[in-house]
RNA sequence: GCUGACGUAGCUCAAUCGGUAGAGCAGCUGAUUUGUAAUCAGCAGGUUACCGGUUCAAGUCCGGUCGUCAGCUCCA
C-alpha cells in the first residue's frame, strides 16, 4: 500500500477509535486525530482517565463498528451550520478549530452510522476495509500541543489492510525492543544509571574502552583535518554568561553556584571558554580559518520527564569546535565540515539527512546579519548539491544552522552534528584579527559538532549494532576457549601475543564446558572466539570463531593476527 | 515540568481476600576436565525505592517524596 493510502488508512482507523470511543463514554470530547508517519492517534478531553483494560474495551467496540461497515460519508457544510453540529455535540474543541478557519475554507464533516466528525478527509469508503488493528499505548497531549493548554488523553493505534502486516509491525517493535541501548548497556556492562543523578551517566569500564575508542578516532580526524585541541573549565564567572548572552537566553537550562560569595554558572556550552583563549592572544589573518576543537563537558537542565537513557541527559560532551575566519571563507568552511560529517557517519554505515535552521523567535543581533548568515549556509548546501529540509524559526538564538539527522533503528530520527553560524558572540566578546591592511577587523565564527553529545552517538551506535559493535570498538575484541584445564596456559601465551599487538583479547579459563563458554561470549557480542584444545596444541593452529559468520575451520595463528589487525586499522563496519 | 502506569534479591519475574516474601539466571563453595549457544549439587543473597498513615497484622490499602517507563512540550 502505498504511503498516502496508507495514512488514509489509519486516519480511518482514528475515526473508528473515536466512534467506539463516543459510543462507550459519551461525555468523551473530541481533540484532534489524524494520521502519523506510523499509525494514527486521537485525543479525546475526559474527567476519568483511560485504563489498560478500557483500551481492550474500545478495541471490542472498533471490531463491532468494522463489522457494521458503515459506510463514510462526506458531508459539507457552511460555517453556521457546522457551529450547530458541534454546538449541539458540545465538541468545544472541534468548535475553537472551525472558529478559526478563514471564512473561505471549505468545511466538511465525515459520517459512519451515528458519528460524525469535523474532518478534512479523505477516507476510506467504510469501515469494512478496516481489517487488521490494534491499540498501542495512552498518553498525556496538550492540546494543540502547547503546554498551557489543557492535558488531553491520546490513544495511539496501528491497523493494516492484512493481518500478516500487523503481526510483522508487533514483531518489529518487540525486536527494537531487544536493542533498546538501556537494556544492552547493562547487559553488556557498559554503563548505568542511578537514582542519585538522573540524567547523569556511569561509564562502566567496557563502556569507557568504546568511548576512548571514539575519542581516539574523533582525535585522528581533527589531527588530519588541521584542528587544533583546547581543553576549558567547566565552571566559569557568572558574568561571561551575561557577555555570552547565555543568561538572557538559555538561563532556564543552566545550573548555577557559588565560590567565594561569587556566582558562577556550570557551562552549557563550550563556545564562551574558548572565545576566551582566542582573546588571550593577537591574531592575523594570515592565520585563518582557525579550527579550534574541544570534547568538552556540559551540564543542561533538561525536564525531569525527557530524560531518557543516554540518548537525552543532563550533561554529556559535545565534540565541539570553533572555526574562526574571514567572511569569504564560510562556504569552504562549512563544506569541509560537511564532508568531514560525511566520513564520520559512513565510517557507522549510518544514514542521515540535513536540515537548514533559520532565525528563532528569540534571536540576538540584526536582522541583516542573520540574512547574511542563512544566505551563506544555503550557498553552501546548494553549492555541494545536497538535498535538504529549511526548518523556519529553529536556529540557535545567535546564528542560524545545518543539522544532521540521523534514524535509529527504531525509525526515530535524532539531531546529531550540526553547524552553526555565529556574528554575535564576535561581536559580544569583541573578538579581532589583524587584517592585510594593518587594521583590526571582526572574524566570523562557526560552532560545529560531529558526533553532536559523545554519550547519545554512544546510545545510538549501541542500538544500530544491536551491541555488536565493529571490532574496533568492541569491549573484548577475543575471548580464548579452553577446551580443558591443560590447554588454558597455551590459550594465555596466545592471548598474550594479541595484547601485545594492541588486541583486547581474554582467556575463559573457568571451569565450565565449550557450549557455555561460547554461549556467553556470543551473548557478550564479542568478535572472536578461539577454542584451544589437544588438535590446535599439536597443529599449531586455532580453532576459529566468528559471532555471526560461526564456525571458521582451522586457523594459521599468524593470518588470523593479520586478518583481526586489518579489521581494526580499517574501523571495518560489518552489515547491520 | 505535565498526563498516565510502574518500583519485590545483581538480572528477569512470582507472592489468591491484608495473614511467616519465593523461583530461575548470575554469585560463592564443592564435584566434574569438558570440542562450538546453558554439567550437577549445596550455600548465600531482602528494612519489598524512601517517609508517614490506617490496621491485631501492610509487598498488598491511603497520603507524600524520589526514580523509572509511555507520551506531550523542549533539545545535542
Amino acid at each position: 500500500m502505498e504511503n498516502e493510502e496508507l495514512k488514509r488508512y489509519w486516519h480511518t482507523a482514528a475515526h473508528v477509535m473515536a466512534h467506539a470511543v463516543k459510543r462507550l463514554f459519551p461525555e468523551a470530547r473530541l481533540g484532534i486525530g489524524p494520521a502519523t508517519e506510523e499509525g494514527f492517534y486521537y485525543d479525546f478531553d475526559m474527567q476519568e482517565s483511560f485504563s489498560p483494560e478500557d483500551l481492550e474495551r474500545i478495541e471490542k467496540e472498533m471490531e463491532k463498528i468494522i463489522a457494521e461497515d458503515l459506510k463514510l460519508e462526506k458531508v459539507e457544510a457552511d460555517r453556521e451550520q457546522a457551529l450547530n453540529i458541534l454546538r449541539e455535540q458540545q465538541e468545544d474543541y472541534k468548535i475553537e478549530l472551525v472558529e478559526e478557519m478563514a471564512d473561505a475554507e471549505e468545511i466538511t464533516f465525515y459520517r459512519q452510522g451515528e458519528f460524525i466528525d469535523l474532518c478534512r478527509g479523505p477516507h476510506m469508503n467504510s469501515t469494512g476495509q478496516i481489517k487488521a488493528f490494534k491499540l498501542l499505548n495512552i498518553a498525556g497531549a496538550y492540546w494543540r500541543g502547547d503546554e498551557k493548554n489543557k492535558m488531553l488523553q491520546r490513544i495511539y493505534g496501528i491497523a493494516f489492510p492484512k493481518k500478516k502486516d500487523l503481526q510483522e509491525f508487533l514483531h518489529r517493535r518487540e525486536e527494537a525492543k531487544k536493542r533498546d541501548h538501556r537494556k544492552l548497556g547493562k547487559e553488556l556492562d557498559l554503563f548505568s544509571m542511578h537514582e542519585e543523578g538522573p540524567g547523569f551517566p556511569f561509564l562502566h569500564a567496557k563502556g569507557v574502552i568504546v568511548w576512548n575508542e571514539l575519542v581516539d578516532y574523533w582525535r585522528q580526524l581533527h589531527r588530519e583535518r588541521g584542528y587544533e585541541e583546547i581543553s576549558t573549565p567547566i565552571v566559569l564567572n557568572e558574568a561571561l554568561w551575561h557577555r555570552s548572552g547565555h543568561w538572557e537566553n538559555y538561563r532556564e537550562n543552566m545550573y548555577f553556584t557559588e565560590i567565594d560569595g561569587n556566582k558562577y554558572a556550570i557551562r552549557p556550552m563550550n563556545c564562551p571558554g574558548g572565545l576566551l583563549i582566542y582573546k588571550s592572544n593577537q591574531h592575523s589573518y594570515r592565520e585563518f580559518p582557525i579550527r579550534v576543537a574541544e570534547m568538552g563537558l556540559v551540564h543542561r537542565h533538561e525536564l525531569s520527564g525527557v530524560l531518557h537513557g543516554l540518548l537525552r541527559v543532563r550533561s554529556f560532551h559535545i565534540d565541539d569546535a570553533h572555526i574562526y575566519m574571514l567572511p569569504e571563507q564560510i562556504a569552504q568552511e562549512v563544506l569541509g565540515v560537511i564532508s568531514m560529517a560525511e566520513e564520520i557517519y559512513d565510517t557507522f554505515g549510518l544514514k542521515y539527512r540535513m536540515e537548514l535552521s533559520t532565525r528563532p523567535e528569540k534571536y540576538m543581533g540584526s536582522i541583516e546579519d542573520w540574512d547574511r548568515a542563512e544566505k551563506a549556509l544555503a550557498d553552501a548546501l546548494n553549492k555541494k548539491g545536497a538535498d535538504y529540509q529549511i526548518n523556519e524559526g529553529d536556529g540557535a538564538f545567535y546564528g542560524p544552522k545545518i543539522d544532521f539527522h540521523v534514524q535509529d533503528c527504531l525509525g526515530r530520527s535524532w539531531q546529531l552534528g550540526t553547524i552553526q553560524l555565529d556574528f554575535q558572540m564576535p561581536q559580544r566578546f569583541e573578538l579581532t584579527y589583524v587584517g592585510p591592511d594593518g587594521e583590526e577587523h571582526r572574524p566570523v565564527m562557526l560552532h560545529r559538532a560531529l558526533f553532536g553529545a559523545l554519550e547519545r552517538f554512544l546510545g545510538i551506535i549501541i542500538e544500530h549494532f544491536a551491541g555488536a559493535f565493529p571490532t574496533w570498538l568492541a569491549p573484548v575484541q577475543v575471548c580464548f576457549i579452553p577446551i580443558g584445564e591443560n590447554h588454558i596456559q597455551y590459550a594465555r601465551k596466545l592471548s598474550g601475543e594479541l595484547e601485545a599487538l594492541g588486541v583486547r583479547s581474554e582467556v575463559d579459563d573457568r571451569d565450565e564446558k565449550v557450549g557455555y563458554k561460547i554461549r556467553q561470549a556470543q551473548n557478550q557480542k564479542i568478535p572472536y572466539m578461539i577454542a584451544i584444545g589437544d588438535r590446535e596444541i599439536e597443529s599449531g593452529k586455532i580453532a576459529l570463531r566468528h559471532r555471526k559468520e560461526g564456525e571458521l575451520g582451522a586457523w594459521e595463528f599468524q593470518d588470523f593476527k593479520q586478518r583481526i589487525l586489518e579489521e581494526i586499522r580499517s574501523r571495518k563496519c560489518e552489515d547491520v
